[in-house]
RNA sequence: GGGUCGUUAGCUCAGUCCGGCAGAGCAGGGGCCUUUUAAGCCCAGGGCCGCAGGUUCGAAUCCUGCACGACCCA
């Protein structure tokens, strides 16, 4: 292991303690509070007037004022800090020095003694005595703090390297509590979503992460390879064609909860590998999908937030049903002046818009120039909308509007300017399945390395016969976003990929 | 893929325009300090200036390439 003269020095100071029968990573701690349940215990005993109670805590050290006779460090646990009040007088010559010499910002230490107030009134613990639970020997960035009389806090010099808090995810956790926070509030909010679809019928499954054959949206994958089976896999960019099988086996109610793949570029709304929730319902449609996902999102909020208010970018978002709804075809000519129902293909399209000023590639075929248009509207969507009704060309698995065939009934759904989900109702007739995914293939081969390859086996299923049903795709990560007011992907995902750095 | 910006001590940053001994605060080390909380005071340290080339008497600074990242665009 390579040391900086820094961790040498921590590791000059673990041999001594070690010397001093202080072990440096011994097995067990023995803490009978946590921070909070000491100083509560403390409170307690005052209210009742009673004698102080004795404590062992456990945790980081997080601040030192380091003083010849009398020392102040602060031990952070998971539910908060305390002071340790460590005096010369209470632990002796030896283990007072042994502390003030060797207690580094980052150790993790345990101290046993009685709790107690300080002149100025902070809780404390008096030290009786104390025992190192861990050597930290690469020295954490520890801001210090300063805590107004207002009770505002500000950091110094706190860790802040973008990139570094990605690649030490560990270090930005440990000495960035407000990170710590995200991961919390994301972890409430995938229980809350779960619990909700628990509680309306809804089972959980699991699906095949390696696919023969994926699909179910218009993306590229990933693919490795079986070395025993020499078989080709892909990666699942979505969970859909598996799910919906699922209901012609009789299921009603499906969800899954998980990871998709996408072999495209990164940016700030997009990780290679990001977190889906998908359900289908059987015997509804879009419109019942657009209700559900109303009180779904709402319920969340209100659980994960104590609110369907939130503020997001600095606007206001109002998460209470219902929700604004509006065409394709409206949006983009609100948002960008055309009418893409009047440029039937896509050279006429692509004509338009540039003519309006919009960039619109030559290779682009005329459902990724709506793409295009619709990503023009996308910022300035910031109440939650469900955009529908999309034309069928790009929407292989939902079904036709019965008076327009041209398109079908799907929606998207934005908030804060971003998209957060994507629903149908979900073809189920087998025969036009076919020829969709016919089409898919002409598209594919014209180019378009995203359209989506036929699946036999999909189409075998549907065969049997599938329930009219509605379907649903949420964006895990971008919810999350939304909800910690964060305006990159990567600031909740515990680990984002990035590119590799050479040692 | 393109453009702009960034990369200097463990952390946060000056210094780069206009080439001339590598800087600050915090952290760390030694000393003083028995109610501190950005503790204080004194002293002494700490660098592959992202990497590789080039220009120059001389490069953290100018030029080229590369790596990684951020933001914007596709």
């Amino acid at each position: 292991m390579e040391l900086s003269d820094l961790e040498l020095q921590r590791v000059e100071k673990m041999q001594r303690l070690r010397e001093a029968n202080h072990p440096p990573y011994p097995h067990r701690s023995h803490r009978t509070h946590t921070t909070r349940q000491a100083i509560e215990a403390l409170e307690e005993a005052e209210a009742k007037a009673i004698a102080p109670p004795d404590v062992i805590v456990a945790g980081r050290v997080v601040s030192a004022r380091i003083m010849g006779k009398l020392s102040f460090t602060h031990l952070e646990d998971a539910t908060g800090k305390v002071q340790l009040f460590v005096r010369h007088d209470d632990l002796g010559e030896i283990a007072y020095d042994l502390f003030r010499k060797n207690v580094d910002l980052g150790d993790f230490l345990e101290s046993e003694g009685t709790m107690m107030r300080t002149r100025t009134g902070e809780i404390s613990v008096q030290v009786r005595a104390w025992r190192m639970l861990a050597k930290s020997i690469a020295p954490l960035p520890i801001p210090k703090e300063y805590q107004s009389e207002e009770g505002d806090l500000t950091r110094f010099s706190a860790f802040s390297d973008v990139e570094e808090r990605y690649r030490q995810r560990y270090a930005d956790l440990a000495v960035n509590p407000e990170v710590r926070e995200i991961f919390r509030v994301r972890s409430r909010m995938t229980g809350a979503l779960r619990s909700w679809l628990d509680d309306h019928g809804y089972l959980e499954v699991e699906t095949p992460i390696l696919q023969p054959v994926y699909g179910g949206a218009a993306a590229r994958p990933f693919t490795t390879y079986h070395n025993q089976l020499k078989q080709d896999l892909y990666l699942r960019i979505s969970f859909e064609l598996y799910l919906k099988r699922l209901l012609v086996g009789m299921y009603e109610r499906v969800y899954e909860i998980g990871r998709d793949f996408r072999n495209e570029g990164v940016s700030y709304k997009h990780n290679p590998e990001f977190t889906q929730l998908e359900f289908y319902c059987a015997y509804t449609d879009l419109y019942g999908v657009m209700e559900t996902v109303e009180q779904m999102i709402a319920f969340t909020a209100n659980k994960t937030l104590g609110t369907t208010s939130l503020t997001y970018d600095g606007q206001r978002i109002d998460l209470t049903a219902p929700w604004q709804r509006i065409t394709l075809q409206k949006a983009i000519q609100e948002g960008t002046g055309i009418d893409y129902r009047a440029f039937s293909d896509a050279d006429a399209l692509r004509a338009e818009m540039r003519e309006r000023g919009y960039d619109a590639a030559g290779d682009a075929n005329w459902g990724h120039l709506i793409d295009n248009l619709l990503g023009e509207v996308e910022p300035s969507l910031i109440q939650p909308t469900f955009v529908h009704d999309y034309p069928v060309e790009i929407s292989p698995l939902a079904k036709e509007k019965p008076d327009d065939p041209t398109h079908v009934e799907r929606f998207e759904l934005f908030i804060g300017g971003l998209e957060m989900g994507n629903a149908f109702t979900e073809l189920n007739d087998p025969f036009e399945q076919e020829r969709r995914f016919l089409q898919q293939g002409r598209a594919y081969a014209a180019g378009d390395r995203e359209a989506q390859p036929m699946d036999a086996d999909y189409l075998r299923a549907m065969k049997y016969g599938m329930p009219p049903n509605g379907g649903f795709g949420l964006g895990l990560d971008r919810l999350a976003m939304l909800f910690t007011d964060t305006h990159s992907i990567r600031e909740v995902l515990l680990y984002p990929h990035l590119r590799s750095r050479e040692q």
